[in-house]
DNA sequence: TTTTATATTGTTATAATATAACATTATGTA
DNA sequence: TACATAATGTTATATTATAACAATATAAAA
């Protein structure tokens, strides 16, 4: 049986590649990283990508098709998440979402739906590179 | 010169085609339902849904690799959109977005962002589902 | 302990999504 | 016209993701 805390050999070796980058990492870059490990091939990678996302230990960057580990406890509940990508460098960071996930609320409310979660992407430039 | 009232042959078949659906419409899908209009050839649909996107007459849904038209005029000002997808019936609505972009560009700017545009997913249950 | 059920892993093949690269045609403008 | 540029057409291929099935491991029941 799955349980939050043990993770299994293969999510265990793709969490922690994806817990050391300092980028999100993409599918098949996760995979000939792992090839060392005996993990061989992409069902391999996506089911433990899968399970991780659901445990809400890695977030999914839909406009980059690439995963990075989560920074918030809290998404652990709501596997909800918000972050700002740099046109320019790249960088990806989770924004804190306890109080952005208080006015999404009431906008789902709004909309008569009942959310169980959100991706929030916002595009533009960093600190840096602003 | 591209400019944003005047489509291109490709560009308006290929909106025609979102406009008309009611549902978002996958780049293979709309590929499949315009060979009949002449044209043959992925490249083909994918660099007239980059200009609509570019000009915010449609938007791509990320996490389902889909296109659907815009529903509100100031998108093409802002190219931010946020939708609501119900999990169940898979229907996928935008949510007017001037006034969530104020609450949304207050976190920007707490987190030291310049952001150009956001997009913003929504997933659980929709009216009729829940 | 044997049996049974279930979860996890391993493996091959292939489906689905997207772009590179280059040739051709159309359009606007000097 | 001649030139530059935008748009289109075409082939091939890169990238992302899953289906399908076999094998192994784990845990709980009989």
């Amino acid at each position: 049986m799955q349980r939050q805390q043990n993770l299994t050999k293969n999510q265990k070796i793709v969490l922690d590649i994806i817990e050391k980058s300092t980028e999100p990492l993409k599918a098949y870059s996760i995979l000939s990283n792992v090839k060392k490990k005996g993990i061989n091939a992409p069902p391999q990678v996506y089911r433990a990508l899968d399970k991780l996302v659901d445990m809400g230990k890695i977030h999914k960057i839909e406009s980059k098709n690439a995963f990075v580990a989560c920074q918030n406890s809290n998404c652990k509940v709501s596997k909800a998440a918000a972050f700002s990508i740099c046109e320019s460098c790249e960088e990806v960071t989770e924004i804190d979402n306890s109080k952005i996930s208080k006015y999404l609320s009431s906008f789902a409310d709004k909309v008569g739906m009942k959310y169980k979660k959100y991706n929030l992407e916002f595009f533009g430039l960093c600190k840096k590179c602003k």
